[in-house]
DNA sequence: GGCAGTATTGCATTCGTATGCAATTTGGCG
DNA sequence: CGCCAAATTGCATACGAATGCAATACTGCC
């Protein structure tokens, strides 16, 4: 009954085998475990999956066998008939920013953990989605995070594939994606409102790059705020979210005014060590004494002591946690609608700014 | 001829449609796009490779049938059938190093210029390769990048699936294994070949985390350069490569010590910082003045002004770019025989330490 | 126009696993 | 011991694309 079948693999098996003289071997199949242990190709599949009924017996067998071959199920053939590739897809724009490798990390180790694999694509800019989805869409994934925008279009593209996509640290105006980001707004309005209330009264806001959604948010946040308590002595310059722009972005600032501002608003924590040693080298000053310098963020070098920049930082593991969870939780359930959830960030009082101390 | 082909496929297609009345259609295949242009399927594969035969006008038909369609090839059946899954696996521990984000970046740009998807893992620590192997493996990735290390019976185990690895920064006695490495003991050679030459004469070595290769390198080679040079008064604590540890270690020493040594060698820039940090802060000290710190990696804070770190930068670019190129020729022709690649650091003069000037 | 030679195209099979269905075994229990 | 239900197992086929081989369609040339 079965010996057709094994025949066929077999005699198939051997003609492989004397082909590829050299490097001995193909990797062991379902059918060469099934024809050593004496079962069914089935019988192997069902033995390696979590619900299917097996026998102990039978289940003893089969991994005996498949430890003697060093056999292992083969994922893509598996996601090939399954219809789920057990991978999700994690874009993310120039890892550079040094708050995004720590996104990556717990990503990842959230995934793993409930069994999914990372395909990960790093963007030189936020802009570069060109072939990114025409890759993802190949490969499969059951789903994707991205911390970089993707145009209408492409999200279009994705949808019509009904591949559920969160997105971190960004929003979007179609209603039908999920995402996880800090409220940036909350964060800056609470560093202007310390500010002002410690006296600030002029002010520099640095910007990062035009292109990122977090910047614009950061910035229109903070400027926003500025207006509401009455500041209109404010003056914008714009970086690309790394030191050296920092730097330089804090001597146009003091350029463009011609004189140095009771305080500046980075949109992120390496450029505001960037002004703060721009502040020091370039300008004699003393932070906090004579300028006050914020970030946002909370990455690890703000809290070197050399600047102990005073900061929001957003709640990484919470974040991660939740868009891993809410990605899988689509995947299961596609029905479900989207969903958009907002972390508060996590006010770092540094001593890069003067302000009042707690409860003055 | 084709009829009974097609009339197959259609009845069953048409059956799924139906039964998935909710999300509307499956994704399109190639017979799908193969019907409406009225061609067979595999006159549609052909379309979608590089170095098939197809005419003119069947290409344009296929392509105009598969945009309608929005098909796109599927990699996972296309790996399935040509025993590639244009994949690798990229394993790096512990991300917040703040040396690895920049080679993880680089890394998967390099493959995805060659069209090669990057499936990644990332260990807590370099200990915890458990399940990774098992993972790579069920996925058939073609190739290894690990900036981790793997028991020689892992490295059997993958090298039983003739899977080929290329190792970053680390070697293996096993002779099979490709590797990238930074010449760490050379660097160390300089650093201290310099710091003795200025003048120091008493030492502190800040280690890494004993499970790093990469520290142990580092560490030997700074001790055997010193010891060869009849310098003695040598102190050694070890940390974890973190900021937070980098200020404990400086404690660390110069209780360990009973005083204050000419100069510390940390194993990395992270720790150098938080050597110089606890130098100012816990114990008044002046950096370089009172006390040179070097470092290793040449990572971007060690750059920021009130650091700016004696270090040796690794060559990423070129690592990295040698990394891929070396995976992608060994997948290529699987009997190339492993080759390991040395890149000398680049020294950088910082002004945390206090060195003679070039040429003096 | 005819013929050899080449470029296209289609057919049939293959990759390795999952799964519906039917057949078989096992177990429980009177 | 027998009988029914439940658990286990095998058979056959599907997933979606690639490819060797054979059939067919072009091409150029005399």
């Amino acid at each position: 009954m079965k010996a057709g079948n094994m025949a066929r693999r077999m005699s198939k098996t051997r003609k492989t085998k004397d082909k590829g003289s050299k490097s001995g071997k193909k990797r062991a199949t379902s059918y060469d475990v099934a024809e050593l242990a004496g079962v069914s190709q089935s019988a192997v599949s069902r033995v390696f999956q979590d619900g299917a009924s097996a026998s102990k017996a039978m289940r003893e067998r089969v991994m005996a066998a498949a430890d003697k071959l060093g056999y292992r199920p083969n994922a893509i053939a598996r996601g090939l008939i399954t219809q789920r590739s057990n991978m999700v897809a994690v874009v993310i724009s120039k890892l550079t920013n040094l708050y995004y490798p720590e996104v990556l990390v717990q990503l990842t180790q959230r995934f793993s953990e409930r069994n999914v694999r990372v395909l990960l694509f790093a963007l030189e800019r936020e802009g570069d989605t060109g072939s990114v989805v025409e890759q993802m869409l190949q490969y499969r994934v059951d789903g994707v995070i991205t911390a970089a925008m993707f145009s209408p279009e492409q999200l279009r593209t994705i949808e019509s594939a009904h591949i559920p996509v969160v997105f971190y640290n960004r929003t979007s105006r179609e209603p039908l994606v999920s995402s996880v980001r800090c409220d940036q707004e909350a964060g800056e309005r609470w560093l202007v409102d310390e500010l002002v209330r410690a006296g600030h009264r002029s002010f520099g806001v640095v910007e990062g790059p035009e292109d990122s959604v977090v910047s614009i948010e950061r910035k229109m946040g903070a400027l926003n705020e500025l207006t509401q308590l009455g500041i209109t002595d404010v003056t914008t310059v714009s970086g690309d979210f790394g030191y050296e722009t920092g730097r330089a972005c804090f001597s146009e600032l003091v350029e463009k005014r011609g004189n140095v501002p009771d305080a500046v608003i980075a949109a992120n924590d390496v450029m505001a060590i960037g002004c703060i040693d721009e502040a020091r080298e370039g300008h004699g000053l003393h932070v906090p004494d004579d300028i006050s310098i914020v970030g946002f963020d909370g990455v690890g070098p703000a809290r070197y002591a050399a600047y102990d920049v005073t900061t929001v930082r957003q709640p990484v593991q919470r974040m991660t946690e939740s868009a891993a969870s809410m990605l899988l939780e689509r995947i299961e359930r596609p029905e479900l609608s989207p969903e958009k959830r907002a972390f508060s960030g996590i006010p770092i009082r540094g001593g890069s700014a003067r302000l009042l101390k707690t409860g003055e």
